[in-house]
DNA sequence: ATGTCGGCGCCCCGCCGACAA
DNA sequence: TTGTCGGCGGGGCGCCGACAT
């Protein structure tokens, strides 16, 4: 009979899939990953895609692969489906959700895609280390840190001597791991001794690597690991070829949106920083509350070595399609930036607007006037079919009769009200600056200048919930460029 | 530093592909493997290449994938470059196929097209076992089989107490494993000790996978694996959706078709017995040299336990689609068979024109009489482009103007050089029962029939590459009906 | 001819505190 | 607080022929 290495048998029923752990998936997925709720709301980028793929594969998508003009940049979907996966061999989190293009809205979804945006995930219990080379080497066993162990550890009787137990973890697969827990040592520390070992070969882990423990709500004790960056596995190459990689994600994503049928991704959370499934809750809320101009200043939240959060400053130092052929005029990491701290070498150099929060100055936290778009809205063309405007023209959603801008901080539930009460939507005003986000170029503007206080006053309207709408006849609108100084 | 467990560091520059050695590749992929020379013309299957892809995904192509109707069955291409790999996990081997679309011939690969038909590769020297428990157990070595020993490994100075030595095989990577050959025990036998458990736990074997030994002509020793039939590695489900791989091969193809562009595939020969890249000589000849019946008789060849052939015996029990709604009228596996022994469960039940050989009765070997068809050809429709009859109507090369029929023997740089010279085609024959082979259903014959007759005729007619061809007028020809018993 | 096993030597895995960073 | 190392004991890796098939 054929045996693992561990001397545990492989799972001789493979469709059965035992339901991942929630908890565990998202410690060692990282603090920055979210999925989105099912039935709500999503934008989906296929260029996003298509980079995890490329890094997944180590080579860019090229020249061979066909242009699908049809395919826009972003599709908005209904997501209908999410399950959380680990790879048998190497413990890889990832997630295969179900999309839906979408052409028309769902209340009860649209309420849904609003409020998921307010629910945050409570923090757990856990502890995550680096492995050094004497944890992962033979000579001995693992050191633990004493924080950790006091935190996520059940307590050790120190009536014995040594204080010792025996402890068993759970990983992605709900493999039970057996270790022996002890304190002793010169100066006194935890140790996993006994167990270890297989659980370091097993595992295939290396210095660098990392681990982590969970305490679930019943107390028991999950193990979940985190591999170092290492080379992107093209085991994949010997199944499909990159081309046909590319062109499947494109021409499925591109038969979804033409038939308004589902499909099916995944999404390697830690294979790239590709997240390219974003809550429309979530987009709207970036797009419409932060006025993009060359200079501005950002933060940007990243990972830590153990598994924290930080927030790393900037400056946005252009605005510029990444492949101006393929994706002209996509959002999709349009925005070129700088960092403050000049260890930023492994940053990139280049984020979508949904990853940054603008930086507010408490100097400007005073309610702004209330303004209106100088410029009226141009009138629609004939034959334009039904859109929803914040998202670019090419979504595909026009409505010839309502010539419906949206407003920032106009909430996606106030927005389906006003899409079924057209009266409610005269006389409101268009807030043209707007229109520039979806430009290739901004203008450049000092520092100082008012597009910060345009984003502030966004917020605030957001938070007031005031709904305000285009188009009509040319009415008294601000401009940003001529707001006045407070 | 990261070091493997068998204390081989990875390699650190992956751009670097060190060249496969083409026998070890070919003595790890089998005997039954051969792939099409560059430059060659070949025939590729975008049904049975996503057969492969879901046989690695354990998942077949369901309803969500989009049909492309402008992709037919089959594609002439031009082979343009074929690379070996090897996985650098497992030790899988494929090949890399860079395939353009055609609709004009080139008359030097036309002629390398046929050459390569008759070019056989030479055997080499090599052994293949499948290990036992013994072999793969931390107890012990591995227990070399006499001849094998004898015949691949360098002759034992038997002068020594005990005869011994010291062997070096490199794998597909080019790394090199050390054995100690030694000669021992009572009753004597040849034996792999030290360095033999490294080699085992290095390429996780198990007892039931093979490992296999070359002499190369340099007499170095070369080394390969076989895994045993194993769960298939959905490991790229992380990756890609089964759905967006099968779409990505048929837009990928349907895009190469369209624009006759290049694009890659991989053939995987282990990992599925879906041989989708067809010699385009090959193809003619099976298809033009055997004329096919329910109750026919025929031998296929198939792989045994030690890497050696052998031919079974089977009856084509019926002809038809696998998948009458995507792929309608195609040649893939359109061929359901039986199998003569008992012991047949693990043989397809379905195979294509191509895999199988005639069953030819020595009674008949005598030279037939020469034959003519009795119905005269149906004059062409209107509008039809220009074709290469024997590959169909779908495959879009039609010639108004030529209504040429191919017969059976006729050598592909024949029939170039009759497209170019029109008027050598004229008063010539066209065997109308090929016209069968394309319809659903043939009529069923006695298994004495004379389409084996016609068969064997067509064979003998190739030899001596006679010609003839349609249409014209009709005229006195020999239906294979009414072919006169010897 | 070769698969499996008992015997057993020795290597190295793995547990320990020392010591230093 | 915790990473690394020398010390060292014992489990198991791995080499041997016996024996069976």
């Amino acid at each position: 009979m054929r045996v693992q290495a561990n001397g545990v048998a492989p799972n001789p029923c493979e469709g059965v899939r035992k339901s991942i752990n929630p908890e565990l998936w998202h410690a060692c997925a990282g603090p920055l990953v979210t999925l989105p709720p099912v039935g709500t709301y999503v934008l989906y980028f296929p260029q996003g895609h298509s980079e995890q793929v490329a890094a997944s594969m180590q080579k860019d998508a090229d020249a061979h692969i066909p242009n699908y003009p049809n395919l826009p940049s972003k599709l908005i979907c209904l997501l209908h489906n999410v399950t959380l996966h680990a790879d048998a061999e190497t413990d890889e989190v990832y997630a295969q959700m179900t999309l839906q293009p979408v052409n028309t809205y769902d209340k009860d979804a649209l309420l849904a895609s609003d409020l998921a945006l307010k629910s945050n995930k409570p923090q757990m219990e856990f502890f995550c280390k680096t492995l050094t080379a004497s944890d992962t080497s033979t000579h001995g066993g693992f050191s633990v840190p004493r924080r950790a162990a006091e935190k996520i550890f059940p307590p050790l009787d120190f009536l014995l001597q040594p204080p010792a137990q025996e402890l068993v973890a759970r990983d992605l697969h709900d493999n039970a791991w057996t270790f022996r827990h002890i304190f002793r040592g010169q100066p006194k520390r935890h140790l996993l001794t006994t167990g270890w070992s297989l659980f370091v070969s097993g595992k295939r882990l290396f210095a660098g690597d990392s681990v982590l423990f969970i305490r679930d709500e019943k107390s028991q004790l999950l193990l979940g690991i985190r591999r170092a960056n290492r080379q992107p596995t093209n085991i994949s190459s010997s199944v499909l070829s990159s081309d046909s990689m590319h062109i499947g994600i494109l021409a499925a994503a591109a038969h979804a949106s033409a038939n308004h049928s589902p499909f099916t991704i995944f999404y390697n959370p830690r294979a790239s920083p590709s997240e390219f499934v974003i809550p429309l809750a979530k987009y709207n809320k970036a797009v419409y509350s932060q006025q993009i101009t060359l200079g501005m200043r950002f933060r940007m939240m990243f990972e830590t070595e153990e598994s924290g959060t930080r927030r790393y400053m900037g400056t946005i130092t252009g605005i510029s399609d990444i492949d101006p052929v393929r994706w002209k005029n996509s959002q999709w990491r349009n925005l070129q930036v700088g960092w403050d701290e000049s260890s930023a070498g492994e940053r990139r150099n280049r984020v979508s607007i949904w990853e940054i929060e603008p930086v507010v100055t408490p100097f400007f936290i005073c309610p702004p006037p209330f303004f209106r778009s100088t410029r009226p809205r141009q009138l629609g063309m004939p034959d334009e079919e039904r859109t929803i405007p914040w998202l670019g023209e090419e979504i595909g959603i026009n409505d010839p009769q309502s010539q419906n801008g949206v407003i920032p901080g106009l909430s996606l539930v106030q927005w389906m009200n006003m899409q079924q009460n057209p009266r409610l939507t005269n006389s409101t005003m268009q807030p043209d600056y707007m229109r520039s986000l979806t430009g290739p170029v901004l203008q450049n503007i000092p520092s100082t200048d008012l597009s910060r206080q345009l984003g502030l006053q966004a917020q605030i309207l957001q938070q007031n919930n005031l709904q305000f709408n285009a188009p009509g006849p040319p009415q008294q609108t601000q401009h940003p460029d001529q707001h006045p100084k407070l």
